[in-house]
DNA sequence: TCTAATACTTCAGTAACTGAAACAACCATG
DNA sequence: CATGGTTGTTTCAGTTACTGAAGTATTAGA
């Protein structure tokens, strides 16, 4: 009974994916505290995000954010409503639509990054030799 | 304009904060992923894995999900449409309805634990060794 | 028993999302 | 330089997820 086609995954690693599976809950439970703290929505928190580091395209957002260009236009549309993003003409391509941050969604998104306290807690207690080591860890995990 | 009210935070822990973001990215994309192979939201995957160890009360769903009763019962509808979940009163106590995965839904929940590459795959480069040291290190960023 | 708390559902209302269709602007080819 | 295909954005219809308020049972407590 012990045979089957899946290769029966070690205790260890099954312990490792579980921890993997609770980091993420816990990163995501604080990103949407952080982000309805300032009134924002998940998607648009980081929207915002992307748009404090520097104008983009409707396009790239929606690579970005991983969905359709059409989806975007809403997120950005709320976020023009309540001033923290605004749309510009692209000069280079008529067709093109820039989303920047205004001032305001600059200090929000600040705001917003000071507040992600997983910045700071989580890690509080690893020291700087650890954080070395967890740092190769996770590269070697994620750069197959 | 190096002396702001936030302690400057140091270059490695911006990077591991960093890299965790992307772990979780990545988590959730597969997961969505493989959600979706099975014509499964995100959403209802989650419930149906819950429901996949144990029939529980709508209350109890809720909880676990972190979101409102109310909004338990739409997703239940829906996969109780779709065969997957039904729904069983509570011998001991008239109000309360259990959750429970059917047959055919035992039979997802398994096929979608199995296709979630993310428990083999990112850590298939890291050694036994290593493996225990990441446990060790995600369990202290955990358990604070 | 009468009342308060509990469990679930229903009903607005909003946000996120998809996919198709429309429109404008760009660009390449003949 | 015309024209036809491609690209970037929006609009629209439709689904899901979600909240919060009200409503209905049922239980439990004074």
């Amino acid at each position: 009974m012990a045979t089957h086609k899946t290769p029966p995954i070690d205790p260890l690693t099954l312990e490792v994916v579980d921890l993997i599976g609770t980091v993420v809950a816990r990163y995501h439970e604080e990103y949407e505290d952080a982000a309805s703290e300032h009134a924002l929505t998940g998607a648009q928190a980081r929207l915002l995000s992307l748009l404090s580091l520097e104008p983009l395209p409707m396009r790239r957002l929606a690579q970005k954010l991983k969905c359709e260009p059409s989806n975007v236009t809403g997120i950005v549309d709320r976020l023009e409503a309540r001033g923290l993003v605004e749309r510009r003409p692209d000069p280079a391509d008529r067709r093109v639509k820039l989303a920047a941050a205004t001032a305001e969604g600059l200090r929000v998104a600040r705001s917003l990054r000071e507040s992600l306290r997983f910045a700071r807690e989580p890690l509080a207690g690893l020291s700087r030799e650890e954080r070395v080591v967890l740092r190769g860890l996770l590269t070697r995990m994620l750069s197959p």
